[in-house]
DNA sequence: GGACTAAAGCTGTATATACAGCCCTAGGGA
DNA sequence: TCCCTAGGGCTGTATATACAGCTTTAGTCC
C-alpha cells in the first residue's frame, strides 16, 4: 500500500501486537522468544529484539533475562498525559497567543516558597503573567524563581519570552514536576481568569531544578471549562 | 563501582546527556553523529546508534534522516504525568481500597453517551461505584458499557473486580483516551464524595476501544483536595 | 526422596558489515 | 548570476556472529 515499505521490525511488533490484541496472549502470557520470532518471521535475531525492545519500552511487553517475555499489564491501568508549554500550544492551535506582565518585582519569600525552593536566602523574584487564547485568558501564571539561579530575571521581558524559555535559555533544565490538581482559585486570579464565582480551575503546581539545585516553583491556573489535559494511548 | 559494568550505550548516553546538561549543547544545536561518536568513544556505529535512538524515544534528542540529531526543545515544555488504576494506586500506598458498587443496571442510553461510544443499538450498561481510600471517598466512577463487547457485565461484582480489569479480561484493550478537566461536580456526586457545596473535581473522562470498537465510557470524579497527579520527568 | 549438577534456552550486549534513501552544499555549466 | 547536478555526510534498516550471565529443567548421584 505505502510507497515505503514498512520496516522489517514493525511487521514483527504488529506480529506479535496481533496476538495481544485478539486475546490470544493475554497480561502475564509468556511471548514468542526471539528465537521463535526469527524462525517464525525470517528475520535475524537483531531484527526481533529491536522489535521486543521497543514493545518493551513502550510498556506493551516485560522481560526477564534468562527466563522469557511476557504481556505486560501495568499498562492496562494508565498511560501518560502530557503538559506542553501554553504558548506554543495556543500557537499550534492556529491562535493568537498574547501574555499580559501583570508585577515582575523582588520581595522576601513568603514561607510556603521558601520551603518549596528550599532557599537560603530570603530575596525571591516573583511574576505573575497572564496567558490569552484570541483574548481570551486561558492561564494564570504565579512564578517564583531563584535568584541565584536567573540573575537577570527582572530585566525579561515575559511578553515577548515565556518564563520558561528564559529559564531554560539560562540555565539548563535537569528535572522538572508537576501536580495537577482541581481548585476553586483565590477570587484575584478567578477575576484575571474571567472566572464566575464558585467556578473550577485547573492548578498545576510546576517545579523546576537546574544544576542540582530548584530553579522556579510556579502554579499556573487554567480555566476549568476552557482547558483541558488530554491523552491517547494505542495499543 | 558497581559490580556489573555499565553497558557501552549507557556510556554514550551520559556522553552525550553530560553536554546537554551542562548547557554545552542548548535545545536546537546539533549532537554529535553517530561516526563522530564511533570516533570519539571507540564504540561501534550500532552501539552508538542505540544509545541516540534511546534519547530519541525518551524525547531528549530529534533526529532528521539525512541531515542529523538535534537536542529537542518540545521536551523542555511538558512531560508525561501517568493515569493509573485507582485501586492499584491506593494499595501500593499501603492503604485500604474499598468499592461500593451504588448501580449496576441496563438502561436505554442518554443521547451523549450513545454519541460518545457510537452505539448503534438504545441499550447500555451503567454502573456507578464510589473507591474508599481507608473508608475516605476517594473516586466516584460512572460507566458506560457497550454489552456488544461485555455482555456479561452485570453479573460482574464490581466489589471484587474493578470495572477495568473487567473489561480488560473480557476484551483486550487495544486505545485508550483520557481527557482531564477540573469542574464543580453535579450535587450527588458531591456528596457522595464528602464535598462541600462550591467545591471541585478532578474530573477523567476515559473512553476505552476494543477489537475497533469504542468499549465504554466513564466519568471519573475525585475530590479536588485530596486527589492529584503527578509527574516527575529527569534530564 | 532429596540435593546437587549440567545442559539447554533465554535475554543482554557488542561488533563488523552492507545498502538504501534523504539532505545539504560545493562546483560546474548555461 | 542563476540553476542544476553530483557527491559527501547522515540517518535508517537489516544481517550474521559472538559471548556473557541468568533461569529453568532434566538428570544423576547420594
Amino acid at each position: 500500500m505505502s510507497s515505503t515499505p514498512m520496516p522489517l521490525y514493525e511487521k514483527v511488533k504488529h506480529h506479535v501486537l496481533k496476538r495481544i490484541r485478539s486475546g490470544e496472549w493475554r497480561p502475564g502470557a509468556r511471548v514468542h522468544s526471539e528465537h521463535q520470532l526469527v524462525r517464525e518471521l525470517n528475520v535475524s535475531r537483531m531484527t526481533a529484539n529491536r522489535a521486543i525492545r521497543d514493545l518493551v519500552n513502550s510498556g506493551v511487553l516485560s522481560r526477564v533475562a534468562g527466563s522469557g517475555t511476557f504481556v505486560a499489564d501495568l499498562r492496562s491501568a494508565g498511560h501518560p498525559l502530557q503538559i506542553r508549554n501554553i504558548a506554543a500550544e495556543i500557537r499550534e492551535r492556529g491562535h493568537a497567543h498574547r501574555a499580559e506582565v501583570l508585577r515582575i518585582e523582588r520581595l522576601p519569600a513568603p514561607a510556603e516558597v521558601r520551603v518549596r525552593l528550599k532557599l537560603r536566602s530570603r530575596p525571591v523574584f516573583h511574576s505573575v503573567v497572564v496567558h490569552y487564547e484570541n483574548d481570551v485568558p486561558l492561564q494564570v501564571e504565579d512564578r517564583y524563581v531563584d535568584p541565584a539561579v536567573a540573575p537577570g530575571y527582572l530585566e525579561v521581558n515575559l511578553s515577548e519570552v515565556t518564563s520558561h524559555e528564559y529559564l531554560m535559555a539560562v540555565a539548563p533544565l535537569e528535572r522538572v514536576e508537576h501536580i495537577v490538581k482541581a481548585v476553586v482559585p483565590p477570587s484575584p486570579i478567578a477575576t484575571l481568569l474571567g472566572l464566575g464565582a464558585g467556578e473550577a480551575a485547573l492548578l498545576i503546581e510546576r517545579t523546576t531544578w537546574s544544576r542540582q539545585r530548584r530553579a522556579s516553583f510556579a502554579f499556573l491556573y487554567h480555566a476549568g471549562s476552557r482547558f483541558e489535559l488530554r491523552g491517547v494511548f494505542d495499543l
